[in-house]
DNA sequence: GACAAATGATACTATGATTGTATCATTATG
DNA sequence: CATAATGATACAATCATAGTATCATTTGTC
C-alpha cells in the first residue's frame, strides 16, 4: 500500500524539476529526458497539474510549462488531492456498503487517530521541502 | 487507500466474532450468518488463518474454528502481515525499476518517518482492544 | 457402513483502480 | 506555412484485490 501513488510521485518529479530547471518555460520533452517517465503519461499529468491550477503553460512551439506559485506555496497534500481524491485510511465498507457497525467500531477509532497523524504531517510538506537547494545549481532527479 | 484491506477486516471480524461467541468451536456456517461476509470468501480466511497459527481447526460434522491464543496476544499488526504482506508506505519505483534518487530522496525520508510512527501505533493494537467487553454477553457485529 | 456436514487445498474468475497509450484539434513561433 | 508545442479525450493494459467453484478428506450420527 503506498501512500503516494505513481501519478502524484511523477507529478512532484515534475515540479521539483521545473522549480529548479531556472528556466522559464519547460517542455514535456526536456522533462521526459530528464526525469524518464513515461511521456504520454507525463503529459497527461502536465496537464491536469495545469487545469488545477498548478502550472502555467505556454502553447505552440518553444511552448512548455512553468510553476504558476513559488515551491513554498506548493503544498504535496494538494498535489495528493488533485491525483488520489479524498484522503482516507478507514474503509468501512461491508460487501460494497456502509458497516452497519461503524459507530461502534473501536478499531475504526484506533485508524481516524492515526490517520489524523498521518494528515498533519502530510499538510506541513511543501515542493519547497522537497528541493535540494545546493548553491551548485546541478539538476537532479528526484522524487 | 486503505489502510487495511478487506480480508484483513473480514479476518478481524471473524476472529473478534469466535472470541466473543463463548462457544469452543464456531463454523464458517454460523460465521456467515453472523457477520455477512461472502461465505467461500471467509472459508478462504479462516483457512490461512488456521494455516498461519492464529486458529485451530476442527474437521469433520459439527467442526469449525477456535483460537489458538487469547485476544491478549493476537495482533492485528500479526493479521495485517498475513494478509497484506510487508507494510511499507514508500515504493520509490520509477518505471518498475528502483528510483535511482532513492538515497537523496528527500520525501522518502519524510514518509519514512511517518511510517514509523504508523507502524508503532498499529503494533500496539491487539484482538483485545476491540473487543466490547461488556458485561452482557451480547453478540455484537464488529470490524 | 452410508450419509451428511464440516474443513483442506487449490484453481479459477470478476472487478476496479492505477498506469499508460493514441489521436486529433488547436495554438504560437520562426 | 511548416513545425513544435499543448488541449482534450477516448481507449487499452496491467495488477492487486475480492470473490467463486470444486473436489478431496475428515468426522459424527443414524
Amino acid at each position: 500500500m503506498k501512500l503516494i501513488t505513481r501519478n502524484t510521485d511523477y507529478a512532484l518529479r515534475a515540479i521539483c524539476f521545473i522549480a529548479e530547471s531556472g528556466k522559464e518555460v519547460v517542455s514535456v520533452s526536456s522533462l521526459f529526458e530528464a526525469l524518464g517517465v513515461p511521456r504520454p503519461f507525463l503529459r497527461k499529468i502536465l496537464q491536469i497539474l495545469h487545469n488545477h491550477g498548478v502550472l502555467k503553460s505556454w502553447r505552440g512551439k518553444s511552448g512548455g510549462f512553468s510553476l504558476l506559485r513559488g515551491p513554498k506555496t506548493i503544498f504535496l497534500w494538494d498535489i495528493m488531492r488533485i491525483f488520489q481524491g479524498r484522503f482516507c485510511l478507514n474503509e468501512c465498507f461491508l460487501r460494497k456498503r456502509l458497516c452497519p457497525n461503524i459507530k461502534k467500531c473501536i478499531l475504526r477509532g484506533k485508524i481516524n487517530r492515526i490517520e489524523k497523524y498521518v494528515f498533519s504531517e502530510l499538510k506541513e510538506i511543501t515542493i519547497d521541502c522537497l528541493l535540494g537547494h545546493s548553491k551548485i545549481k546541478k539538476i537532479v532527479i528526484r522524487r
